[in-house]
RNA sequence: UCCUCAGUAGCUCAAUGGCAGAGCAUUCGGCUGUUAACCGAAGGGUUGUAGGUUCGAGUCCUACCUGAGGAGCCA
């Protein structure tokens, strides 16, 4: 607050010529005032202009409302919003509780390569890069090498960018996103629902006791992040499939759904629809999942793995599974799946010596974000997201 | 790769096949307890690109470009 009377008139006149976005150092004396928003007023004495806007070349960001595109264009200057600040706020809370989550629970964090000289999954989504004349890639997933520092180190995670080459245009995907995956020896597939449970709860809380403030800029409800505790619900596939297959008899689900199939992204956002906490679903069919994954002993059409959904339609936000342990198998299935051996012989030597049971998840951190914040895009849940179509700033 | 929608002033959007407009932003003037202020005035256009239909195209047709949403795939 500046009055005519209170300041010089130099002074008043840098204040009136002011453009937004112009950069100042504001020095006056603070005082309390119910008329002001925060119940304290700054009455301005001296105002030092660092930097000033000039009228022809005015701020682009205006305060009214902006496309899409035209904000991306210029999100190097969109992230001084308070909406945009607010969810990067959160999102770092996000990651430091995540991280924070394994540390005190005696998870060592092990960092995977970013480069990389074969698929984990499949070759189709990788980034290629040119790696001193050999071909090589960005990763895709630190798994196959946290399952090797597992083995060493018991209990680990890591936390990186990972990249997919994927031609996807959704509000679910980018191409650079963030993942944390810990991964434990010993650990079989109930053990790994409870860690994820466990995990997504401490972030919830987390947010609500550190990030309210920015809670309430973005308007998200927090009464829904409240119900965010352990235990979660958790549905075998087949129980999932009977569900799906019910919304489609009552009419809320377009296409039928076909057991055996992976659920396709409409079935997702309904089945975590349903429930006010994320929603767990294990066991899906072997075949529809990562050769990696280890087969339910009591039913080894089973694989002993888990999807977690977030609710209110976000879908996907962890993929975890135990890990094939037998050499025999692990072997087979690399063979039937056509993948290069000469890339995995090192993943094999995890099985031929002292091979244990394991189990871990990756969790996709802008997803989880974009969920915390009610987003209706993870475009925004990353301070520069990289998309099909859009490396630029 | 496929499907749907969109592209008009700096921004957000209007305009039955018939004079290309408004609000905001900018400039000038006024006002002042403002919070995306308010009142008055001014400047601002190759309607994404290239063709076509028509007396006449922002509007209809074809191709392309760009963007958005979705499918598939995935976290």
């Amino acid at each position: 607050m500046a009055h005519v009377k209170s300041v010089s008139p130099e002074v008043f006149e840098r204040l009136k010529g002011l453009t937004q976005e112009s950069s100042v150092i504001v020095t006056g004396k603070v005082r309390a005032d119910q008329r002001a928003p925060g119940g304290y007023e700054l009455d301005v004495e001296n105002v030092e202009v660092v930097q000033r806007v000039p009228e022809t070349d005015p701020y682009p960001i205006t305060l009214k409302e902006h496309g899409v595109d035209f904000l991306q264009e210029r999100r190097h200057l969109w992230v001084r919003s308070p909406r945009q600040s607010a969810i990067l706020r959160i999102r770092a809370e996000i990651m430091r509780a995540a991280a924070e989550y394994f540390d005190m629970n005696g998870f060592i964090r092990t960092d995977p390569p970013i480069l990389t000289p074969a698929a984990c999954e499949g070759t189709s989504t990788l980034f290629p890069v040119d790696y001193f004349g050999d071909p090589a890639f960005l990763t895709q997933s630190g798994q196959l090498y946290i399952e090797s520092t597992a083995l060493a180190l018991g209990k680990v995670y890591s936390f990186g960018p990972t990249f997919r080459a994927e031609k996807s245009k959704t509000r679910r995907h980018l191409t650079e996103f963030w993942m944390i995956e810990p991964e434990v020896a010993y650990m079989d597939l109930e053990g790994l629902m409870e860690l994820a449970e466990n995990f997504i709860a401490h972030i919830a809380q987390s947010v609500l006791k550190n990030r309210a403030p920015e809670l309430r800029v973005i308007g998200r409800d927090q009464a829904k992040l409240e119900a965010i505790k352990a235990p979660f619900p958790k549905l075998r596939y087949d129980e999932a499939a009977e569900m799906l297959n019910q919304a489609h008899r009552d009419g809320k689900l377009e296409a039928p759904f076909e057991y055996g199939n992976d659920f396709g992204s409409p079935d997702e956002t309904w089945l975590s629809s349903q429930f006010d906490r994320p929603v767990m679903v294990h066991r899906y069919p072997a075949n529809v999942k990562a050769f990696y994954m280890e087969p339910d002993p009591k039913d080894p059409r089973y694989a002993l793995c888990v999807d977690v959904l977030a609710p209110e339609g976000y879908g996907e936000i962890i993929g975890g599974s135990q890990r094939v342990s037998s050499y025999e198998l692990l072997s087979s299935r690399i063979d039937e799946h056509k993948l290069p051996r000469e890339a995995f012989e090192w993943y094999l030597d995890l099985r031929r010596y002292g091979s244990v049971p394991h189990a871990g998840f990756g969790m996709g951190i802008e997803r989880l974000v974009a969920w915390v914040c009610a987003l209706d895009h993870v475009r925004e849940t990353i301070p520069f997201p990289r998309m099909l179509n859009r490396m630029y700033p």
